[in-house]
DNA sequence: ATGAAAGCGCTAACAT
DNA sequence: ATGTTAGCGCTTTCAT
């Protein structure tokens, strides 16, 4: 920058009211300043403008597993929207190791990032308390917590929506896809999602069985297959399967198909995220949806608005909880009453 | 850091040597330096660092669309495998508009990257030509580069053997969904599977059918599902579709489907990638595969290989090219002899 | 094995 | 509207 300004003959002060555009240059001195980074192909150092105003202008997003439909769905309108804003992304995954979670946000500090998008697993109360002096967090997806910024939808009441359209098509026993109640190690969506569907149950006045909530150890479509195989190995009659995401739902249809059952015909089938693929499977999925760029840009607004407070030397405000609408969109999975899957062979 | 230092009653260059482990440090020292830093909560300045070494430890990932399962699963690679080397990842996407390729590329040295991993949708040599001063940069998936290093399949012999493999089921006239010739502006995935298409039709004895090649706008299983059924629309007869990535290949399996032919028994398909979802399609899907964590690996030894270049000073060495084997994965979209599909109406 | 001093490139504060 | 000064937090000489 110093070659810069000594070209143009200004000081280096100069240089940066030009890249900044903080302060007003003179027009003639502008132009000037222009030319002699032009000329020596200059490029600002983000790492010193980083030291010295102490933001990046990257931001932290932690997700799961980005292979994921869902996850890689929402990465996608990240990037997007926060290239718009001028930000750049860095990502992390959580989902390989337990202790992930709490490492990423101990040490977020650490990485140059300004803020952090973490769509947590399993995320207790505790991580983000005992983490102090940390940068703004904003979390996405369900989790109960009220230290930091949420956005999310209402899970709960989703699942239990989409659980009562399959319950009005006639399924009575209806299998939960995606885990069974196990206390505090689960993951936060399986839960929320659990309640719900057991409150359509209770609504409806059936009871609950467990053998129909079926834990996934892999929430990809392979594991969801394999856990839809064992539920028809273990000769367990239903007639529906509830799946807590659409990846799942993916893996109870291609299970389904192997072991001859039709959808909707003999099962019906619903999902929750609704993306792009599941308009496409056969037959088309029902499923959850809710927009995607709603839920992207509420959780950077949340984001932004925590940097000016900090940049403003202003206390914080308290947490903020942003829930975005869904909506059942409904496809051939679930049109029909099903005929259910009657065990053949012995238990 | 000076805070540490003085409660450990040490000098900060001592401190600094705890941290990077590069000099030896004496056993007491450390360990009252070490407590020093929890006690104050510690968290080296990355930006200071990166300011000092030059190097920020993140790397840049561009790719066209995070949402596009091939993207999804490299991305899930990629960051697993920079996670493990100590590197941060930041992601870009380069599909929304034709230019930010370049803009992408020539702004690099501003983003706080030590590398770039860039897979190109239509990069041609001059832009690398045109940049200079770059960081390192590993371009991925095809395209005709010599400045840079590359990872990639030998897109076109693939593309030929999986044609040849449906031919050998009897299918004589063969879509190519992905893409036309169209000259310079076209992708260069798509020209080197068509070239491999067109190899494969010529060893055959067959001539080419320009109505087959078809082209799509949006690479999204939408965008193929559209462009199939204009095909359908356009009473071309075929028995086979060879879709230039497995998303597309979902799009036409849907359509297909929707258009009441049956695959493998009306019309076969295959696709290219070998993402999760291909082996869970209705038929599942034969499609090209290979080793996704050798591609990431390779793209990310070629990175470190130039960092290590340049901290030792040393010259550039000529660009590297590694090809990743690849093989056919046979599943039931090819098991068959297609009766292909005839219009019925007038064209 | 440890310390002292200098500087990476930038910008906020203050001066002009 | 522009220049001067100082310092962000770290690490690399060079001493000791």
């Amino acid at each position: 920058m110093k070659d810069v300004a000594q070209l143009a003959g200004v000081s280096p002060k100069t240089v940066s009211n030009v890249l900044t555009g903080a302060v007003a240059v003179r027009e003639g001195t502008r132009e000037r300043v222009q030319a002699a980074m032009d000329e020596l192909d200059f490029v600002p150092n983000l790492s010193a403008r980083g030291l010295r105003n102490g933001r990046t202008g990257i931001i932290g997003v932690a997700l799961p597993d980005l292979a994921t439909a869902f996850s890689a769905d929402l990465a996608h309108t990240i990037v997007e929207q926060a290239h718009e804003r001028g930000l750049a992304v860095q990502f992390e995954e959580t989902a390989a190791e337990p202790e992930r979670e709490h490492d990423l946000v101990s040490r977020a500090r650490t990485h140059l990032i300004d803020g952090l998008i973490l769509n947590p697993v399993r995320l207790e109360d505790s991580v983000i308390e005992r983490v102090d002096h940390l940068p703004p967090v904003v979390l996405i997806g369900e989790v109960e917590q009220h230290r930091a910024d949420r956005v999310y939808v209402d899970s709960r009441v989703a699942s239990r929506e989409i659980t009562e359209h399959v319950l009005s098509r006639g399924a009575r026993r209806i299998a939960a896809l995606g885990g069974a109640v196990r206390g505090q190690d689960g993951k936060a969506t399986a839960g929320l999602r659990l309640l719900g569907y057991l409150d359509a149950l209770r609504d409806a006045g059936l009871e609950a069985d467990p053998q129909l909530q079926v834990d996934v150890e892999q929430w990809t479509i392979g594991g969801a297959a394999a856990a839809v195989e064992e539920l028809l190995a273990r000769q367990v009659p239903f007639d529906a399967v509830v799946a807590f995401t659409d990846t799942l739902a993916f893996g109870a249809l291609h299970a389904l198909h192997r072991a001859g059952l039709r959808v909707p015909e003999d099962v019906l089938v619903t999902g929750f995220d609704d993306v792009e693929h599941a308009a496409f499977t056969l037959p088309p999925l029902t499923t959850v949806a809710f927009t995607r760029t709603d839920y992207v840009s509420a959780a950077l607004d949340l984001l932004s608005a925590r940097f000016e407070e900090r940049a403003g030397r202003r206390d914080d405000g308290p947490s903020q909880a942003v829930v975005i609408p869904h909506r059942l969109v409904l496809r051939e999975s679930t049109q029909g009453t099903p005929a259910g899957y009657v065990p053949t062979g012995s238990p």
